[in-house]
DNA sequence: CGGAATCCCTATCGATACTG
DNA sequence: CAGTATCGATAGGGATTCCG
């Protein structure tokens, strides 16, 4: 989902903001930051241990220039890199609720029909 | 975001949420199908001009799949097929609504910032 | 520690053409 | 109309190495 609002003209609200919060491991990272903020590279990657480092690093770079996340960089050895939720990237808190709310009811969904599977057997 | 749920043992809400809607342009076809169903499937990509045909079957398939919506085949000729949200697939309206409402946050902070720019270059 | 760089492979995408 | 088929392009991803 690299399609960048930057290049387009014209966007309903939903087309805009899937071209910023639609890349494949977005939503997980916001959804990260919004349990523990600041977060360390290395305790991002403790969180999703199914993104691959670089992807990680990516991703985190495009929420960066979107504005939605911001990285803060300390001059130290060994070096210090902290990422957090910028002002309008707060803002997708509702999403994120609202997709984990979901997935509750998609879980929940799921047992009944597996349920129904099983009285059917019987 | 083809990772299926049935293949894993345990998610996470988001991540059993994400693995469902997570498709390119899932969010997007559920969003047409929430502005009015059932639709065919010429209809939904004049809703959706920028996905190519197959890769719209493809999100519908899995979809249908996941039974977050339904296919319904008239047996006519010529054929007629409409999709339609199923009841899983409704309660996805929440989400949708925060991402279209976080879309328009987006949009007036970009315009915000351009005009700081403006000034700037006074 | 937090990356950048490389190689390399596969999955997904997208356009076009074709079919019942 | 609602799909398949095909093919080349691109994004995703794993593993490893190197650097300040």
């Amino acid at each position: 989902m690299e399609t960048q609002y930057k290049e387009k003209t014209f966007f309903t609200s939903k087309d805009l903001a899937l071209s910023v919060i639609g890349g494949r491991w977005k939503i997980a990272i916001i959804w990260c930051l919004l349990q523990q903020s600041p977060l360390r590279l290395s305790e991002i990657q403790k969180y999703l241990p199914d993104v691959n480092q670089r992807m990680l690093i990516r991703q985190l770079r495009e929420l960066e220039e979107d504005k939605i996340i911001t990285r803060y960089v300390y001059p130290v050895v060994p070096p210090k890199v902290e990422y957090e939720l910028g002002e309008i990237g707060l803002l997708l808190e509702p999403v994120v609720t609202s997709i984990c709310d979901w997935g509750d009811n998609f879980r929940e969904y799921l047992e009944k029909d597996v349920n129904k599977n099983q009285l059917n057997k019987i």
